[in-house]
DNA sequence: CGAACGTTTGAACGATGTCAAGCGGGGTGG
DNA sequence: CCACCCCGCTTGACATCGTTCAAACGTTCG
């Protein structure tokens, strides 16, 4: 209480956005634990919590790979650039995602990861989940479920999201980021984003979307956008 | 030695092709683990050994995900249907790999699986290797490693086989499939196959592989085929 | 020997990529 | 506060690669 050190946030009744902490990936365990508050003071005092711009860069297969990021609100974008030179969006995080997932096992990190919106994110050393591992063993199926869904947006990127003329492809992704967000507000992509994420030209992305909004499926604002859902499920269905 | 059970097939030294067990995926510790061999037996009693002919299924989002495969030899395809219809490949699988990971987290299986060539594997009821966890935690980590190689090669699938032109996309294939076979002869794959591989239709891969051959960059064998690496790497290049 | 399947080959169409020019809005600097 | 500039977006025209449809071939297997 008196102590000099300040609190470890996560353990912070009285930091500002706490409550963001029942969704963080690694740690929405912690407040249930049966551990004492000071011991998990001593583990969580490296975690720091911080803010980032859109189109902010969170890492890179150059970075050290020596901590996981989870966030707390925002969108972020994994991707890699292919041997052609373009920009491949190879997955989509949201709210309560993990970012950097790979250096849990070993680095670099696999992809870039770039803010597609503003973002709220807390960075774990990786010393820092292995200690929480260790005496809390829930945690270890947690990371396990966290392996399986990286792998199944994988294989729906190249299953559902590669399939299929440009008009379907992008229904498909606008949905995607709708169900990503879940009660908080889709992000809008740039066109390019759009583009490197379905595998088709910008153009084309450009042309598509203004047709769905011409036609009254698509909404655009200045950082979200609404779309009519049942239709375009129609569309994403051929 | 006199029990009237069988012995666990991992550690019948008598076992004809038992060698290959160094290649197994999972129980490759075993041999050198510390624990008696009356223990491992009693693990080890449910794995079973089988063969498999070319074109047969291992299993699918409708089996009961209650065990992985390991190859001991030859080589699988895991592959989706897309909304479209058509067949994707999302996965290639060789020696020493496993199949059906994600059951070890939860069912159902994420893919179907089939042999694409003559297979020799085993098959591991979840509760053996979960046991053998227990008791082995390297074998842990040589599980986070497999889901590792799996997001690495999902990745390597949305990057590099669905960038570039046609027969950019084939020379990449056929390079990834000498990579995966080692030392052992890769697998010649039907013109459907690496067709729905890298997406395109039958028909150009047809095409493509014809004229690869005309070219003399590539011999199709009965169930194989031999490259000229350096040709194919510089049309993989562009 | 015949049937079935995978493959080859041809021809024509069409969706999408490419190239190029113009537009608009937001941010910066004067 | 205004003007300019830059960047992302739009729009058009055109070229092209790959798909599609169709037919014939060869091999394997019953």
């Amino acid at each position: 209480m008196t102590s000099a050190r300040p609190k470890a946030v996560c353990v912070d009744h009285d930091w500002v956005g706490r409550s963001d902490c029942s969704r963080c990936a690694v740690l929405h365990i912690v407040p249930f634990a049966p551990l004492p508050l000071t011991d998990l003071e001593e583990f969580l005092g490296p975690v720091t919590n911080f803010q980032l711009a859109r189109g902010a860069r969170l890492l890179g297969p150059e970075s050290h790979a020596n901590a996981v990021i989870t966030l707390r609100s925002g969108f972020v974008k994994l991707f890699e650039t292919a041997p052609s030179g373009r920009e491949r969006i190879v997955r989509l995080l949201g709210p309560g995602d993990v970012v950097g997932l790979e250096a849990l096992h070993a680095p670099p990190y696999l992809h870039a990861a770039e803010s597609l919106t503003p973002v709220d994110a807390c960075h774990l050393p990786i010393p820092v989940v292995h200690a929480i591992e260790a005496r809390m063993p829930e945690l270890h199926a947690s990371m396990l479920a966290r392996w399986h869904r990286s792998l199944e947006q994988a294989d729906r990127f190249l299953v559902e999201l590669l399939d299929g003329p440009a008009p379907t492809r992008v229904a498909r992704l606008l949905l995607m980021l709708v169900e990503l967000a879940g009660d908080s507000a889709p992000p809008r992509l740039t066109r390019l984003d759009t583009a490197s994420a379905v595998d088709i030209a910008p153009e084309t992305a450009s042309r598509v979307l203004t047709r769905f909004i011409g036609d009254g499926i698509l909404v655009e604002e200045r950082d979200s956008f609404r779309i009519d859902r049942e239709a375009l499920r129609t569309i994403a269905r051929s």
